[in-house]
RNA sequence: CGGGGUGUAGCGCAGUUGGUAGCGCGCUUGCUUUGGGAGCAAGAUGCCGCAGGUUCGAAUCCUGUCACUCCGACCA
């Protein structure tokens, strides 16, 4: 154990000490991603893409479960059609990349790289819907976008990285917003029940909003080290961008009316969050769920009679009803024991001779490393039971290291000092007004993450200038 | 964009007053091992981030540049 340790201390930094180096060693030792000779942009090598397709199979599923399209949209925006919603634009003016030439020559009308996909949908709706019975149009692209950021961190932010973006459009404004809502709470339930992560659904202020929308809304997880991760967000852009893009249809009354729109997307950066929801210092740990491997199988002193068939046996079983992988290199079984370990395979599944003469094997979970010997006639039984455990206590770990790490401040002065002095959400009550929430962000250096759904107000006053207030917020820092 | 740190073998690092590059791990081959990162032996691996400059001579000094990283600022 001793020399286990030394080991792992030496190639991944402790997370108390740095979380931040943690976080960067965790990625690259676990061959997640790489970098490439563009700053910024990511390679993501197959365990990582791996995560990422489980990821996008789950949600795909409850996409079309719930009545969505796939589509593809080019990744070129002329200048002029992202120019049509004033709000839009300038909020993402600052960060995209323009294409100028196609080959040699120059472009008469520069070509901006998506950012995001709202305005190349707008234009492809309004020429395709006439009448209401066009209507709801649900569409989603799985595909990748470009921010021009200028600090940039694995997976958290790149600038260019892996989403899928919803698109809708909707008859009225109830529809609209109903979709809104279906959404992030797809997002929600996809977070808690899959990836183990707890979240609180709310909605942005209209400081943090999107560019263009009406309303956001967002789920917000909460990492490790305190601060607060946006994991999905849903917008509703009532009919704005239906005006800018003349996305209108004929109803049954025969008027002419504009359509009621949303969007709403998730991106690689849940993958960010699932390495610092859940994640120790012995590596990752990764929810059953989305682990590219999710049982592995070590056989034990591998040279003897017997043991490989029977650790083939056995995974040949397992196939069938998990992910399960099984190791016959040569390496040593406690080399094995800690590269999987780092990799974060839920569970581990030892063979060897002791084994196979009682009909057993031992099981090792990584997320609290509890080991418990196994009749091999209940495999079948035990390692789906076991897996959905591990989901479970994740969740219920998470959950609770949330709940430590939330308090409420019910004046100034409070606040003040808890968001100096302690990492994590914290609840207070606001006015609505702008200049409070940018009087907090400037004297306790936090910022909203949300206004949650449930709105069970703490207080009746605004923590900031003590006016009558309705709206609790979620205050924190951010990724 | 401001401030700090780092670029030398796949990884982690050393390299003195400038003299032509080394250690550990890993890798290859063989034998022995195998229930928590195995042992011995013999090997292979370098545009010293990139581009200029100074010098008889640069990993080392100077200038520029690129990338990574941390802290701020900014940011759907």
């Amino acid at each position: 154990m001793a020399k286990q340790e030394k080991r792992l201390v030496e190639d991944i930094t402790p997370m108390e000490q740095d979380f931040a180096a943690w976080y960067t060693d965790v990625v690259k030792k676990t061959d997640l991603i790489d970098y490439s000779s563009v700053k910024g942009c990511m390679i993501i090598r197959p365990y990582g893409y791996a995560i990422w397709e489980n990821i996008q199979h789950i949600l795909d599923t409850m996409f079309k479960e719930t009545g969505h399209q796939n589509v593809m949209m080019p990744m070129f925006i002329p200048e002029s059609l992202l120019n049509k919603e004033k709000d839009h634009v300038e909020g993402f003016a600052p960060e995209v990349a323009w294409v100028t030439h196609g080959g040699s020559e120059k472009l008469t009308e520069r070509l901006c790289v998506r950012p995001t996909s709202e305005t190349l949908f707008c234009e492809h709706y309004a020429n395709v819907i006439r009448s209401y019975r066009d209507l709801p149009k649900l569409y989603n692209q799985w595909c990748s976008v470009v921010r021009w950021e200028k600090t940039t961190r694995p997976f958290l932010r790149s600038r260019e990285f892996l989403w899928q973006e919803g698109h809708t459009m909707h008859a009225t404004a109830e529809e609209a917003m109903e979709e809104t809502l279906r959404m992030l709470n797809i997002y929600a339930e996809f977070c808690e029940k899959y990836l183990a992560i707890p979240v609180v659904k709310g909605r942005k202020t209209d400081k943090e909003k999107f560019a263009g929308a009406e309303a956001t809304y967002t789920i917000e997880a909460l990492m490790h080290d305190g601060k607060a991760l946006q994991a999905g967000t849903s917008h509703n852009f009532g009919d704005g961008f239906a005006k800018a893009f003349d996305v209108n249809y004929l109803d049954k009354d025969n008027k002419l009316k504009f359509c009621h729109q949303t969007s709403w997307g998730m991106s690689t950066r849940i993958i960010g969050g699932i390495i610092m929801t859940h994640g120790d210092n012995s590596g990752l740990v990764l929810p059953p769920a989305i682990a590219p491997t999710q049982v592995m199988v070590i056989p034990i002193a591998q040279h003897k009679e017997g043991v490989i068939e029977k650790a083939e046996e056995i995974h040949n079983r397992l196939k069938k009803i998990v992910r399960c992988g099984i190791d016959t290199s040569d390496q040593s079984p406690g080399w094995k024991f800690a590269e999987y370990e780092m990799r974060g395979v839920p569970l581990r599944l030892e063979i060897g001779p002791r084994d196979i003469e009682n009909n057993s094997c031992v099981m090792a979970r990584r997320d609290n490393g509890e080991k418990i010997v196994v009749n091999l006639d209940e495999l079948e039984k035990i390692v789906p039971e076991m897996l959905a455990d591990i989901t479970k206590s994740l969740y219920e770990k998470a959950l609770s290291h949330r709940e430590e790490m939330t308090c409420d401040a019910h004046n100034m002065d409070e606040l003040k000092e808890t968001s100096a002095t302690k990492p994590g959400f914290i609840r207070a009550m606001w006015c609505g007004e702008l200049d409070c929430e940018l009087k907090l962000k400037e004297d306790c250096d936090i910022t909203s993450r949300c206004m949650p759904l449930e709105n069970n107000a703490i207080d009746d006053k605004c923590v900031c200038c003590g006016k009558p207030a309705t709206k609790l917020v979620y205050w924190g820092k951010a990724y």
